[in-house]
RNA sequence: GGUCGGUUGGCCGAGUGGCUAGGCACUGGUCUGCAAAACCACGUACGGCGGUUCGAAUCCGCCACCGACCUCCA
């Protein structure tokens, strides 16, 4: 391929061309979960955005160490450096310990993401299990004077580090604006500025997530765990950082000043963020209390669905539309999503079915360009779908006799097939239970209602056929015979 | 209020200055005992108003509407 891959990069808002700081090897970092509750159809969307680029990097034979890591600690359920921790007041309200919560969600989050063909990251770090890690951070951003102490807690000097790096460079803010539009919160005082954000803080008596450290019994601030993280297993400069736009600003541009402040550069060249899933134009999500968990779209009991949708369903709805787009919920679409997952999966079939023929018909090869293509561009995998539709209906027609496929040619398209639907895009066919039948039964009860319809007996033949069905086997009459699938 | 983004045919959703994206749905047809599947045919869509251009949905300006971020959020 001469083309080559470019990503968006949020930083310098441009397409670029991809090149690894230490080819072939390729660090991603992405924001993962705070486990405090269920999945829902919004982490989904990072989670398989950054699995797409992940399963492409890699078949672009990079050596990539994907990291997402797990926040169980330091997420505050309010405004900025206040409120309570997430984890512990979940763990308040259902009376349980706060790792039990961590464990309870986590396990929850890693088998949705499995039953979406999510592959796992190579490492998966929590935040409480770097505290350490966490607190000498905060000792380099002291040392190099970009924070301050204030009754045990430590708070990140902005206006500071502002003076000689662009605090507001990734979202595009000035430090002024910030300044007038800030809201002065109760509470705050301890802030030379409200805008500053907390490294440690302090714990409250009441507060359980506590570690000791030189400043106080504490815990440190949410931005910390991603900086401390990403430099122990990624190193002081890695490649690709990945979350949701949502957290461009404050999450990562605090990040970006954290690890400025302590390494004296900046660690991070591409930042990828995926866009938003809406739910009657509004975004989804657990603050606005209009999400979709993805238990109950597996299971399809949540008043806004009309039936359940298949995993591979929901990841075929989020790869039909770019990542930087938002894509918008309703029954109608997953639908859609659902009818065209089948017709692309199920001309696997078809196309194992194909015999070859003297010429081709199809430029296997161009094919194959405009897929690599679709991906290069950003990540196109709605472009990428398209053609690998026109695919499909060109397998039909080759089976309908109307075009035919050189046997190099078909070989390649087969290749090509499993490499873009199975292992890029990463969907699968979905695994029936087929536990109380086997393929001869199945075959001899076909048998039987083919003599029923040579028979002319419509009547045993279609009850046949129905009660099949209603096992997931579908039946489908041909001149002189039956073929069937499961 | 500030910053940024969006507005594409019934629904979803790509996109490039001139050459039918694609999926789903609908309708008609082929096939079939009937279906299913598949195939064929069919839709001249790009928020509004100006401008640039031989030519704009695609570039520029203004307006309208929607959304995101500015507080935790994937």
């Amino acid at each position: 391929m001469d083309n080559k891959l470019r990503i968006y990069n949020s930083l310098s808002r441009k397409k670029e061309f991809f090149e690894p700081i230490n080819p072939p090897y390729v660090g991603l970092y992405v924001c993962g979960p705070t486990v405090y509750g269920d999945a829902h159809l919004g982490h989904a969307r990072p989670a398989i955005t950054f699995d797409l680029l992940y399963r492409y990097l890699k078949h672009l034979d990079y050596k990539v160490r994907y990291v997402r890591n797990i926040t169980d600690v330091g997420h505050l359920e309010n405004d900025a450096d206040e409120g309570e921790d997430k984890i512990a007041k979940k763990a308040r309200l259902e009376q349980l310990e706060p790792m039990e919560v961590v464990e309870y969600y986590t396990h929850r989050y890693h088998r949705n993401m499995e039953a979406l063909n999510v592959l796992r990251p190579n490492i998966e770090p929590k935040a409480s299990g770097h505290i350490i890690e966490q607190q000498l951070m905060v000792e380099e951003i002291l040392e190099h004077g970009f924070a301050y102490e204030v009754n045990g807690s430590i708070y990140f000097d902005v206006e500071k580090y502002n003076q000689s790096h662009h605090y507001g460079k990734l979202s595009g803010r000035k430090i002024e604006e910030l300044q007038a539009n800030t809201r002065r919160l109760e509470g705050q005082d301890e802030k030379r500025n409200p805008f500053d954000f907390a490294l440690w803080k302090k714990a409250a008596p009441e507060h359980i997530m506590r570690w000791p450290s030189k400043w106080s019994n504490g815990f440190p601030g949410w931005h910390l765990e991603c900086s401390a993280m990403s430099t122990k297993y990624l190193g002081e400069q890695f490649d690709i950082h990945g979350g949701g736009m949502d957290l461009l600003f404050p999450h990562h541009e605090c990040e970006i000043a954290q690890s400025t402040a302590a390494h004296g550069k900046e660690s991070v060249k591409y930042w990828m963020h995926n866009n938003m899933i809406t739910i009657n134009g509004q975004k989804m999500g657990k603050s606005l209390g209009n999400f979709i968990t993805l238990e109950e779209f597996f299971r399809g009991n949540h008043k806004l669905l009309d039936k359940a949708y298949s995993p591979m369903t929901v990841r075929f709805f989020i790869l039909q539309a770019h990542y930087r787009s938002t894509v918008d919920f309703s029954n109608d679409a997953l639908q859609a999503a659902e009818k065209g997952l089948e017709r692309l999966l199920k001309a696997k079939n078809t196309l194992h079915q194909l015999k070859p023929g003297k010429e081709s018909s199809l430029n296997v090869d161009e094919l194959a360009k405009n897929c690599y293509q679709a991906m290069n561009d950003d990540l196109n995998s709605p472009v990428l779908i398209a053609h690998l539709f026109e695919a499909v209906r060109f397998i039909h027609l080759i089976k309908e006799g109307k075009e035919t496929i050189r046997a190099k040619d078909l070989e390649q398209l087969k290749e090509l097939y499993q490499t873009f639907v199975y292992d890029i895009l990463g969907l699968q066919q979905e695994e029936t239970d087929r536990s109380e039948l086997t393929t001869e039964l199945i075959e001899m009860i076909l048998h039987l209602r083919l003599e029923a319809k040579k028979n002319k007996d419509f009547a045993t033949a279609d009850k046949i056929r129905d009660e099949l069905t209603r096992k997931g086997i579908i039946i489908k009459d041909t001149k002189d015979g039956f073929e069937w699938e499961w």
